[in-house]
DNA sequence: ACTAAAGAACTC
DNA sequence: AGTTCTTTAGTG
């Protein structure tokens, strides 16, 4: 009899083992990768085939054997690289195995997704007019076909009686066509070739040696904003292609998608776009182009590297710096930079990180030589870095001056707008005012989900900015019953007003989650913009990223110091990329850019190797620093966060797993590993469950999972597991 | 002594 | 996850 593996699709920490089916007769084509539908407990699930294996009839089970019910596809769905790719995840992030194949999937339900197809002509047999005099439609359709080749039918207005009757005379052959849905098809490529310059071509040149012996090796690429980085990559995947091998470009944002498969066009046609806005039709379509193999180059956000793709000999991480590569909401908490560098050890394909402000992992370990170090400290056509001024806000105050915007960059506005080209201001707060407190007691409205501070909106409602809870101002203190409630702090909303006020004859447009809401909303602001239809674009750190407006010339960063002041070991990494980022974005054609840099703590690290557009001087005062505390590059992290509806529950099981992993591992091990807290967490209670923190450093990853999983930590539901958090609360 | 609620075990 | 069986807490 034939038996099969199948990891039922139960999204269930406990569920963590394959169960053994029997398969029918009829489905005896069944191999691994197939979807099927299986019969589990009291229902029915969708489950995957991981094994198919042939035993005697007499073998016996310690169970009664249930058998597949159905298959869902009329194919495999997953391909051997799929599941080797999702077993790896599920052991490096401690998930189920049932949550990574679902990654591999455009829904995370397998079914059955629906197929568009269209209805094609074809001429097969010459016409003589003369035999149409009676029937002008007929004649139509075969004159159209001379002409063209090959006629859909849809939107054509032709009735299906004269197709009919074409057909059946021998004239003309119908086929079904499947159709690709695809929004990203009509976008249109625009081409910018340069002459590259001698940095661009050493670096393909560095590149190119590996793609040829089909040998991995790991790439940064440091290129200063405008030095070309595209055009690289670009050249890097003619390569790849012309050795008959297949390229993967991630970049960090779905924002950011349309703007490289624009550049990506003008160069290749087969092209395919993936990431989780897309619905679920579209990235299914997607999906078949690709496991045809008429795609050669997946575009797209990090949900682009889990798709059908083989013989991969080029992966690309642009921005690689970007913590949105991160997923954090569900799990599994990957990275695509580790899963996009482990994907390239497997097919033995060269990883290009690329940066202006690469994160300093990375360039830690190309220091070390780990990754090969590329330069591009030069912009393309010789176009100068912007030039870049800091001003201190505590002196503005001093000289009266209380508005948001400096007397230094509403000045250098002005002359913008006088000489006809455009700014940028980046404030990386939406919203109207970013705290509402009570000036008698000091109480603050806080979100009543997880108590992070909330937002006032120009609406007039209070948001939180976490779960999007919303809430009516205050007019009296919920605390002491006070009328003094203040509306404190600077969004995009309040921004927005001072500008209209000091420019009144400024045309503005705000970038920010509200005013992006609406599919493409991102695109059609950077269009319009692009197209000069408005002087000023400000808005959050959308406005900073991956663009390439020529008519701009002038940026501004507000409260660029804001985030220096939360406890979290990649602040300052943060804010100097998010200044240079921004910096990056004047000055980029023939015009020379200017930059305005505002903050409270101008004397920052961060603030001053930003300004100065340093990032080597940035790395060499951080890097020692993070040795000094023992953080990432020095160790890697996993966060642990204990839940519980009972305190001290969670705190004590917490307490538990701390002892446990110092008597069991830290003493034992002859590399630095290190466990602290419970802490409470940032969100410290949610929706009525208590949150605590342990936080484990460690030089030796594999022995904490060998940990967590010898306490079954990974089975529980109310232990939330991150491998390389984000954040260390 | 009885019932409701929280926990644990199980699913091929 | 959803279901069922087991243990514990709560009540008068």
């Amino acid at each position: 009899m034939i038996i099969a593996e199948v990891c039922v699709n139960v999204t269930a920490n406990r569920v963590q083992q394959n169960f053994t089916y029997l398969v029918p007769e009829r489905l005896k084509f069944l191999t691994a990768g197939w979807r099927v539908i299986v019969p589990f407990g009291a229902r029915t699930y969708d489950g995957f085939v991981m094994n198919v294996q042939e035993v005697d009839d007499a073998t016996e089970f310690e169970f009664v054997l249930k058998a597949i019910e159905d298959v869902i596809d009329d194919e495999p769905w997953f391909t051997p690289e799929m599941m080797s790719a999702a077993r790896w995840l599920a052991e490096f992030y401690l998930c189920p195995l049932s949550i990574t194949m679902g990654l591999f999937m455009p829904g995370r339900r397998g079914k059955k997704i629906s197929v568009l197809f269209e209805r094609v002509l074809k001429l097969v047999k010459t016409f003589d007019e003369k035999n149409f005099k009676k029937n002008s439609a007929q004649l139509r359709v075969l004159k159209l076909l001379a002409e063209r080749g090959e006629l859909c039918l849809s939107g054509q207005k032709i009735s299906s009686q004269t197709v009919k009757a074409l057909v059946e005379a021998g004239y003309v052959a119908e086929e079904r066509r499947r159709i690709t849905r695809d929004s990203y098809a009509k976008i249109k490529s625009v081409s910018k070739t340069f002459e590259l310059t001698a940095e661009q071509i050493a670096a393909i040149e560095a590149v190119e040696k590996f793609l040829t012996a089909r040998r991995f090796q790991g790439f940064l690429l440091h290129g200063v904003t405008g030095s070309g980085k595209t055009q690289v990559y670009i050249e890097l995947t003619k390569i790849a292609r012309q050795v008959g091998r297949r390229v993967i470009i991630l970049v960090p944002e779905i924002a950011l998608t349309g703007q490289i498969v624009m550049n990506f066009k003008a160069h290749f046609e087969d092209v395919a776009v993936i990431h989780s806005r897309l619905s679920i039709e579209e990235r299914s379509d997607a999906f078949h182009r690709i496991r045809n193999g008429e795609v050669g180059i997946v575009i797209g956000a990090r949900s682009a590297l889990f798709t059908p793709i083989e013989n991969v000999g080029l992966i690309v991480v642009d921005e690689e710096q970007d913590s949105s590569y991160k997923q954090d909401k569900n799990p599994p908490h990957y990275h695509a930079r580790v899963v996009a560098e482990e994907f390239a050890k497997f097919y033995g394909a060269a990883i290009i990180f690329g940066s202006a402000t690469p994160s300093v992992e990375n360039f830690y370990r190309a220091q070390c030589g780990e990754l090969i170090l590329l330069k591009m400290p030069r912009r393309v056509l010789n176009n100068p870095l912007p030039q870049v001024e800091c001003v201190d806000m505590r002196g503005e105050l001093r000289a009266g001056n209380k508005s948001v915007l400096s007397r230094a960059l509403l000045e250098l506005l002005k002359k913008t707008l006088a000489a006809n080209q455009q700014a940028i201001i980046l404030l990386n707060r939406r919203g109207w005012s970013t705290v509402v407190m009570c000036r008698s007691c000091g109480e603050v409205a806080k979100c009543p989900d997880c108590g992070l501070p909330m937002t006032y909106h120009a609406d007039g409602k209070l948001r939180c900015h976490r779960c999007e809870v919303e809430a009516e101002p205050p007019t009296i203190c919920p605390a002491c019953g006070s009328r003094h409630i203040k509306f404190l702090g600077t969004g995009t909303e309040k921004l927005e007003a001072a500008l209209k006020l000091s420019l009144p004859n400024a045309k503005i447009l705000r970038m920010d989650r509200d005013s992006t809401r609406e599919k493409f909303g991102h695109k059609k602001i950077l269009d319009a913009f692009a197209a000069h239809e408005a002087d000023i674009l400000f808005g959050t750190q959308m406005v900073a990223k991956g663009h390439d407006i020529s008519g701009v010339t002038a940026v501004g960063v507000l409260n660029a110091d804001a985030t220096l002041s939360f406890s979290n070991f990649r602040v300052a990494e943060n804010c100097f990329a998010l200044i240079t980022q921004a910096a990056g974005r004047a000055g980029r054609a023939d015009l020379p850019g200017k930059v305005i840099v505002q903050a409270y703590n101008v004397d920052a690290a961060a603030i001053r190797c930003g300004c100065a557009q340093d990032y080597e001087k940035f790395f060499a005062n951080e890097l020692p620093q993070r040795r000094e505390v023992f953080f990432p590059p020095f160790c890697r992290l996993v966060k642990l966060i204990f839940m519980h509806k009972d305190e001290t529950k969670a705190k004590d099981f917490a307490k538990k797993i701390r002892a446990e992993f110092r008597t069991a591992v830290a003493k034992n091990s002859s590399v630095r590993q290190e466990i602290f807290g419970p802490i409470p967490a940032a969100v410290a209670n949610f929706c009525g469950v208590y949150r605590f923190v342990l936080l484990i450093k460690s030089e030796d990853l594999s022995s904490v999972r060998n940990f967590l999983r010898a306490n079954n930590l990974h089975k529980r539901d109310d232990v939330y597991i991150d491998i390389d958090p984000l954040t260390t609360d």
